[in-house]
DNA sequence: AGTCAGGCTGTAAGCGCTTCCATTCCTAGG
DNA sequence: CCTAGGAATGGAAGCGCTTACAGCCTGACT
């Protein structure tokens, strides 16, 4: 099987066409439109394709009708389940659509520009996920020649925009977090302007703003695991700074060895690490690696410092104390983008941005009390 | 923009061509192999490309060269880190060699033979991962029209098969188990024939048999959440009954509400809890699933059952016990498939099965005692 | 100055499919 | 029995690109 390299093995609609006695058009009718073929016609074209392994070679088809009947989407490496689950919702409405999906990934860095535009040529839409090696120009270039969504991106004129809510989501969190009593409340995240984590910073600006606070600390780093570690050892060389140092010689990576007394640090006791008794962390990721470092350390989590997370990734349900953070129906905003790109190819017009819902999930890492039942939040998923 | 239903917009060859004043043929060598173009003419051909923001046509590209340079994967709906994991392993290498990738999802059960085949028609080469709903005579279809390989999934004759190793990384993992002094250990999960699970399963009896050991209790269940869940209950049952029971009378559903003297069911100073002191799950989360519903029910993880999963998510590293688990290089093993296909369509002959080095991350969930620094294995991937 | 080799470029024939249009075949009504 | 009108089918063009093949032009050589 598969011995030369000339052509693509597989019967082509001619040989069909003579196998079964007709002419191609018929072949293409029997495939394409039945009702205009004979029922007689109709088997013995069925019959002969099968015997023939017949499949329709997409790009004939697709240049001959000039619609090549799939969706492109470009995400960013997927990390998480974050852009897992956004690709599922996109694949399944896509294909519910009879579209199918060619992928291109891209690091948030990297330059997959070319990848794109070649991309461009194989799809009759693209979608443009959230932090996706495509710069604006690129996206806006797409969109001149093609139907083209953004997810949970910054907005481009002329492209259909789709996000999970975050903004107002963002103010109540950080209000439950007033309410728990806690007043210094810092950030963590680049809030680009655009971006989720940047509407998420502005509704945390606005709750304090609200509330007649002002914003505590702010650690603009990356959304990843490695950038949380780095702010927690920030904030324990804080800790260490205000509770008057001892063992100040450990220099430079003192902080790198956690040892058993590192208890003794900051007094678990009170309230606060650092200048802070809160954290509000741009996402699941930042948080639960400050929590694991915070907590090595002897420190309580949420008794001296409340912290909170975004995306409700698997682990924030498992961990004790569960991590308060935000869920969002991202599988969902995938199938919406997909269904609307299927719109726009079939010629409606371009929307207005639409936003979906996001809420709050309280578990114990913001200061609630762990519930009596606390399997039932932590499963909740599972009861849906 | 996008305005007629018409034709994708874009200019075509022929557009270009008279816009540069040279022949189709010109302009196309200008793209395929410059070197063949005088740097005069390929300077005029790409001004006027770019001026009409020329995308060469795939679609008639690839039916001309009958070859789309497009590889398909069909992969299951991606559940957790796994499959996004061997996706972009799987990508980026396509990418490398350009090809890109056309994806379908189904779930387990799902029937998508109908897009299986349509995506046949789109792309040079398919990759089938895992259990992927595709049952085996489709994947055998497949593979007699198009390079095909299979990853994590049942060898199929012509198909280029690729894993991670599996069975002795269960024996070690069994034999760790046995080496803490655990003697009555059980497995979770269904060890189909030729899936990944099923080879864990062969290396745990592997260790079993060569420690004279018989299997205990097995639970040939679905290798997610809610069947975890449900073993856990099952545990927390037979315990019951071994410990007398009080309140029988709660009946049914008793179990679902644990309540604070939950922890009264067992004496979590005695090792066990039904007839198990250890238990081999199948993937993370089961694992992580029955260690939440033990510990919530009072017991203790490892102290009374010690608990191993396969995978290692990143909840394993964060939970407390640590999971113990296996790692395996997922998005190595999905580069691999890519690069395969890309070399099968080249005209290289089908291989003999690649298997992925496995290894085994020690935490505390089989009975490890913490590690004095336990951040340090809990973000080892940080430091790699 | 005349030739010839070799590099560029153009011409044209497909690649496999859809679809408009023409043709043929029925069927039913006159 | 003939004819009109539709339904079913076939013929052929064309989708945008690659790639022999052939023609042209240039420059080097004799």
């Amino acid at each position: 099987m598969m011995a030369n390299g000339e052509a693509l093995p597989g019967a082509t609609i001619y040989q069909v066409a003579e196998r079964a006695g007709v002419s191609i058009a018929t072949v293409s009718r029997t495939f394409g439109d039945p009702s205009k073929v004979t029922q007689r016609t109709r088997d013995s074209v069925v019959a002969a394709a099968r015997e023939l392994r017949y499949i329709p070679a997409a790009a004939a088809r697709a240049l001959a009708v000039r619609r090549s009947k799939a969706l492109g989407v470009v995400l960013p490496h997927i990390a998480g389940p974050y852009y897992a689950e956004l690709l599922v919702g996109f694949e399944v409405a896509a294909s519910e659509h009879g579209l199918s999906v060619v992928l291109v990934l891209a690091k948030p860095d990297e330059d997959r520009t070319a990848a794109v535009l070649d991309l461009l040529g194989r799809v009759d839409g693209v979608a443009f996920m959230a932090r996706s090696g495509a710069q604006d120009d690129v996206v806006r270039q797409v969109a001149e020649l093609r139907p083209t969504v953004s997810v949970a991106r910054g907005e481009v004129t002329g492209v259909d925009a789709f996000y999970a809510e975050n903004r107002s989501s963002a103010r109540m969190l950080t209000e439950h977090l007033i309410n728990h009593g806690h007043r210094r409340i810092g950030f963590v995240g680049r809030p680009e302007e655009g971006s989720d984590i940047g509407r998420r910073h502005r509704g945390y600006l606005d709750a304090l703003d609200a509330a007649g606070l002002s914003p505590a600390q702010q650690f603009p780093v990356d959304p990843i695991e490695s950038a949380g570690l780095e702010v927690a050892e920030q904030l324990l060389a804080a800790q260490r700074r205000l509770t008057g140092s001892r063992r100040e010689d450990g220099g430079e990576h003192g902080a790198a060895e956690p040892t058993a007394d590192d208890s003794h640090v900051g007094d678990p006791a009170m309230r606060g690490i650092g200048e802070l008794d809160a954290l509000m962390c741009g996402n699941d990721e930042l948080a639960l690696a400050i929590i694991a470092r915070l907590t090595a350390a002897g420190h309580d989590v949420p008794g001296q410092l409340a912290v909170t997370g975004w995306d409700d990734t698997v682990t924030a349900r498992y961990l004790s104390p569960g991590l308060s953070t935000v869920r969002q129906d991202v599988a969902q905003l995938g199938a919406l983008a997909a269904r609307r790109l299927a719109a726009r190819i079939d010629g409606d017009p371009a929307q207005d941005p639409v936003t979906v819902d996001s809420h709050l999930v309280l578990r114990e890492s913001c200061g609630c009390a762990p519930d009596a039942d606390s399997l039932a939040p932590r499963f909740a998923a599972l009861t849906a």
